[in-house]
DNA sequence: ATTTTCAAT
């Protein structure tokens, strides 16, 4: 294991230099990969069943039972072994093929994804940049072939990790079909380098690039049993496709019929589907589930717009943004929650110097307001990062009429954390507006009765809050000596 | 005046 410094990674796109490289760290990438994929193939109900049948069927030719049973095995694997990765790229791709030098990176500026490790830490990677080394053959010194843009186009783009010259990993960007849609794949990390946050890294870099020009969608093929790429990007916050509910949009059912899996033998479905929204929320969801009006009839789902700066002096700051709801069987508070080492680079020191001190603040806006659960976890967990800093704003309250309602306990609880919680006014939709929706360039239309709604649950909030502050008063008295 | 709330089929 090597250990790496993270800050010190560039990424960048690949050249022709380096496609042998790459090559084979696709290769020892795929080779699991590709294994596991055989073996899950070969152990769907359907196809043992086939393979009985075809080793009955041969054991009437053959004498001995043990060659009636292995060969159809052995042959089919070889099949596999040969089909496989071309019938279906594996690690994720659609094309049989990847086309190296087309899609390798001829410009004269070298082209990087800005590394957030390296803004923490404060010293440019770019600095330390090694020089390529040197090619052996004569054609260095030529300059490189002219090549059809439209190939260039097509073949899409791979990026790489580069730690001080070595190549640890690679991630790939698609060509672009669909306008605004992309897809990630082979995202592989050389074996050296795994378990450090490497892949990560490079896939984050590259969502922030392809938001930066305009993707409002990223896919992911899986490789079916790959259990720990589905962990990787569940952690990044992707979503598989079609595990959402009925009612939640219609455009998903379309979605699921564009994108669909990569099917190998038999029609097996070979790849998982992830995706994940970059960043904007259609206006009508927004609409429907920020509405502050008293009676919010149906809206059975919370969603969390969320804004993370990163502070490391008083002139450096950078930020992140993005909206999640929540899934079945966890609140949006607490989904937020499971992303946020990813958000959040650096929280627990990593990657950091000791001696400069990163801040985070991070605003919500919440359409319903925590309920008790994730306030105490919340709670929890910002006693142990005094470096984070949250303010929240609800749409809603969450249960909270009855006066002994345990959420209001829970809302006193943040409090109690150090946590703002305001009720959203119109400012605060407005800026959402502008921030999180697809807005198109409209501008947002407050509905009947936002703002005596919003005043009035203010009012409730304040009510709600009230033990809180006396009880900080109490506090400050006792600091400075006025009470015992 | 009265509706409802991080679903369950």
């Amino acid at each position: 294991m090597v250990r790496l410094e993270l800050d010190q990674v560039v990424i960048r796109r690949m050249k022709e230099d380096d496609i042998e490289t790459v090559k084979a760290l696709i290769k020892e990438g795929g080779e699991g990969t590709e294994n596991r994929l055989i073996l899950h193939v070969l152990t769907r109900p359907l196809c043992l069943f086939i393979l009985a049948i075809v080793s009955s069927v041969l054991r009437c030719l053959v004498h001995s039972f043990i060659l009636a049973l292995a060969i159809p095995v052995f042959l089919l694997i070889i099949f596999l072994k040969i089909t496989m990765p071309r019938a279906t790229g594996v690690l994720g791709t659609s094309r049989p093929y990847w086309d190296y030098v087309g899609s390798s990176f001829r410009g004269a500026q070298d082209d990087t994804l800005e590394n957030p490790y390296a803004r923490i830490s404060g010293k440019t990677a770019a600095a330390k940049k090694r020089r390529v080394k040197p090619k052996t053959k004569e054609e260095a010194s030529a300059p490189p072939e002219k090549i059809d843009p439209d190939r260039e186009e097509a073949a899409g783009q791979v990026w790489l990790a580069d730690c001080d010259g070595e190549i640890a990993g690679c991630a790939c960007r698609e060509s672009e079909k669909r306008p605004g849609i992309r897809r990630i794949c082979r995202v592989v990390v050389g074996s050296w380098y795994r378990r450090e946050g490497l892949g990560r890294l490079l896939v984050q870099s590259l969502e922030r690039r392809e938001r930066e020009v305009g993707a409002r969608r990223i896919y992911a093929h899986v490789p079916f049993p790959s259990k720990l790429g589905e962990a990787f990007f569940r952690k990044l916050g992707y979503q598989p496709l079609g595990e959402r509910t009925r009612e939640e949009d219609e455009e998903e059912d379309e979605e699921v019929k564009v994108e669909t899996a990569e099917r190998g033998f038999l029609g097996f479905p070979l790849t998982k589907v992830y995706y994940k929204d970059l960043v904007l929320l259609a206006q009508k969801k927004f609409m429907y589930n920020y509405k502050n009006m008293r009676w919010a009839k149906g809206r059975n789902q919370t969603y969390l717009c969320f804004v993370v700066k990163r502070r490391l002096g008083p002139d450096s700051l950078s930020f992140d943004f993005g909206h999640l709801h929540n899934r079945t069987g966890c609140h949006a508070e607490l989904l937020f929650l499971s992303h946020l080492g990813a958000l959040c680079p650096g929280l627990w020191g990593c990657g950091g110097d000791e001696n400069r001190r990163l801040s985070y603040s991070v605003t919500w806006f919440c359409s319903w307001s925590p309920c008790a659960n994730c306030a105490a976890t919340l709670a929890r967990f910002l006693r142990l990062t005094p470096n984070l800093r949250l303010r929240i704003f609800v749409a809603r309250l969450y249960f909270c009429d009855v006066e002994d309602s345990p959420h209001r306990e829970g809302l006193r609880n943040l409090r109690r954390a150090g946590v703002l919680v305001n009720v959203m006014s119109y400012k605060d939709y407005f800026y959402c507006w502008q921030t999180f929706v697809a807005h198109r360039l409209s501008r947002f239309k407050a509905w009947e009765g936002l703002h005596t709604n919003s005043v009035r649950l203010s009012r409730t909030l304040n009510r709600i809050l009230q033990p809180c502050e006396t009880e900080d008063l109490r506090d400050a008295f006792r600091l400075i000596g006025l009470l015992t």
